[in-house]
DNA sequence: TTGAAAGCGCTAACAC
DNA sequence: GTGTTAGCGCTTTCAA
């Protein structure tokens, strides 16, 4: 048996609008009513209808959120951290994976037009910022992950490339590198230019020359590291160590040494960017950079929910989170051995 | 500037109902007319209202996904293959990551409830079967990945858990194992019981004697499996290979292994269950179950929308899908070298 | 503090 | 084939 507020609302002798009242407790009503009104609605087991309740209050107190891909961890753990602060402020999330397919995001920021959602994270975009722009313009909320949109009502959370690329950078100079090669993630990443940036950065401060022969692209997946590193090595230039934007791409690599019969890292020592769970897992494992993920997604939504609510501005609208750089055995064969694992 | 139906309709010259059976594409309307109010809805950029549209039809074409963990592989691969389908019969999916938490199961159920979302699918559920079958008493639409729960609105997708473990106990008995331990997972699952059969059967089946001692529960995460193959091991009883109920615990078989500097598979045979995504990955790369992930949410959600539609009923509810046994480096060392990170 | 009543935007039953 | 109209279940003025 299904019921409605004017069920919970004659059983309890007073008007549907305080029932109404005492369930989104607006302050206007006695208790005594109100216990009387919950009673019955405990009695009866009442739950409101939440398409009437949309439709009425014009919000539905969802959230949308576009990922490339939830298999990846790097997104499903930004997931995690967007769903658990949302539900705690009583929204839903709903999800798309793209699956890396342009259309399927355009087509899903539908449910913004439609009012399906209030409002829409997405988590590295590939759409052109132009058509963000106009979301945006046209009164939507939406907030990103992962990119940097110059906009006054789009809140973006980002990692700070450059700082932590030179930490990789400084680190492995550190241990005596001077050739490092950088495989670097699709040409048309912001993130790919702002890790080169960081690259160049730190190797001029350590008065490397830089040298381009070096830097290869890998579009961020496994089968891009291989051949990267392939094509690296096809050029016969001598280096010692291998930053790979990713750590996708940087199983990759792994693969390809293992054919080649490459030791890591006393032949080469590698450095990836993510903190994969696969990565710590990896034989030697991996010396990463781990970006706060959970804390990305949390922060993000938690902004995107204050602006539509429109507790807060614009100001502080593009937070830069640093990341962390976890030195592991395929940089320093010190950290290899027993406690590989832990 | 947003559109309701009237303003399309009186500017097409028509009725809203005209407007509402042209976008439902009901047949009862001449292609003139439909033309004509196909115009002024791409003119205006008409979207129509979702939540006036639920409220009216009385559903909102949402699908809900309960899920343990969405970082863990072996869920957002099932998610995957839910959301896929969903999305191209035109429903949405919203997603309730638990963090194993059975309260954060229960009260997503309350979806159901409020209309908020058409039916519900539980993956690998914690609640008690009664509480879901008193759901589906009450009317709602669910469907279970992972479990097989009897009600005859319950359609559920499994694996043959039974089956699939002979294989993998006749496997390493054809390399010549004899004493063989198990890492189950958690004792009140229903997959464990079945994995503990398959054990049992394949070592009837194989005239090997069983041994109670050889059996440890893991809870199906890395640390339990950890710490069994530690009680297995100080119970020094002669054992050469070891069957674990999901690669989660494999991966602590493997850290023990690492610490006490026992060689896989040369000491010690290890297989796993899930093909975790990590498991080729790892050294040795782990034999492995790999289940039909995707398509058990895919198949899974299809019948759903099926029975929430009407168009199919109960009979054909449990589907039982296989499994393939994926023979690596950790069980069978000719597998091992070059070719294991392919 | 509480009640009456309008209306959110759509669809479907019925009438023409 | 198309129009008229009632109403889905709720919230929110406004009045009392």
């Amino acid at each position: 048996m299904k019921f409605k507020i004017i069920d919970v609302a004659t059983r309890a002798g007073v008007a549907p609008a305080t029932v109404s009242r005492v369930l989104n407790d607006s302050s206007k009503v006695t208790p005594k009513t109100r216990d009387k009104v919950m009673k019955i609605i405990n009695e009866l087991g009442y739950q409101p209808n939440a398409a009437a309740k949309n439709l009425r209050s014009q919000k539905t107190m969802t959230i949308g959120v576009i990922v490339p891909d939830i298999s990846n961890s790097y997104f499903s753990e930004v997931i995690k951290g967007i769903e658990n602060i949302a539900y705690s402020k009583k929204y839903k999330v709903v999800i798309c994976d793209t699956e890396n397919n342009e259309e399927k995001e355009l087509e899903f920021l539908n449910l913004l037009t439609t009012r399906t959602i209030d409002g829409v994270i997405m988590v590295a975009p590939m759409l052109a910022n132009e058509v963000i722009l106009q979301i945006a313009d046209n009164g939507y909320a939406i907030g990103i992950v992962g990119k940097q949109i110059d906009h006054d009502r789009i809140p973006c959370i980002v990692t700070d490339n450059v700082k932590f690329s030179m930490k990789v950078i400084s680190h492995l100079v550190e241990l005596g590198h001077r050739e490092i090669a950088f495989i670097n993630g699709s040409a048309h990443a912001v993130d790919s230019y702002d890790r080169l940036e960081g690259y160049l950065k730190a190797l001029r401060e350590h008065h490397i020359p830089f040298r381009p022969e070096l830097i290869e692209i890998g579009n961020f997946n496994e089968t891009g590291g291989y051949e990267a590193i392939h094509r690296l090595f096809a050029k016969k230039i001598p280096f010692t160590a291998v930053y790979s934007a990713n750590d996708e791409m940087a199983l990759g690599v792994y693969r390809a040494c293992s054919e080649l019969g490459i030791q890591i890292p006393m032949q080469l020592a590698v450095v990836g960017v993510d903190n994969n769970r696969i990565s710590k897992y990896i034989t030697p494992p991996l010396s990463t950079v781990n970006q706060p993920k959970y804390t990305m997604g949390a922060l993000l939504v938690e902004k995107l929910i204050d602006m539509m609510n429109e507790n807060e501005y614009a100001e502080n609208r593009v937070f830069k989170v640093d990341s962390e750089l976890l030195i592991r055995g395929s940089s320093d064969f010190k950290k290899n051995g027993q406690e590989s694992l832990k």
